[in-house]
DNA sequence: ATCGTGACGAACG
DNA sequence: CCGTTCGCCACGA
């Protein structure tokens, strides 16, 4: 299926290991600048199956934080994830952009 | 077709 | 840095 899902996973596919983008510049690189909101929404609808085909834990908020509400379980394993790339968060629990964005 | 919703974001105080 | 406010969007009930 075409829909906008498809095209923000294919999106986040593409971006590489240790590096990480947001939610807004995710719509920005899809032709949608203020659809952050709704890519989102995308990775939250993630099946149990796609989430091991796409990178998810490589979106996080323009501040640089994790930004998973609700479950705390998975916000954690982001975190994980991430830091296991070779990303590193400050004392505010946040990342470098210079050092970490993509694109 | 309408409406509520939420892994957003920029602007404020 | 932290919480609040308001605008925006695709999706599904």
């Amino acid at each position: 299926m075409n829909n906008f899902y498809q095209s923000v996973y294919e999106m986040a596919s593409k971006i590489p290991k240790g590096k990480v983008t947001s939610y807004g510049r995710l719509a920005v690189l899809l032709q949608s600048p203020r659809a952050a909101r709704a890519v989102g929404y995308a990775l939250n609808s993630l099946k149990k199956d796609d989430l091991q085909k796409v990178p998810w834990q490589r979106v996080i908020n323009s501040q640089g934080k994790i930004s998973i509400k609700g479950d705390h379980f998975r916000a954690s394993l982001q975190r994980r994830l991430l830091e296991e790339e070779g990303i590193v968060f400050d004392e505010n629990d946040s990342i470098d952009w210079d050092k970490f964005g993509w694109p």
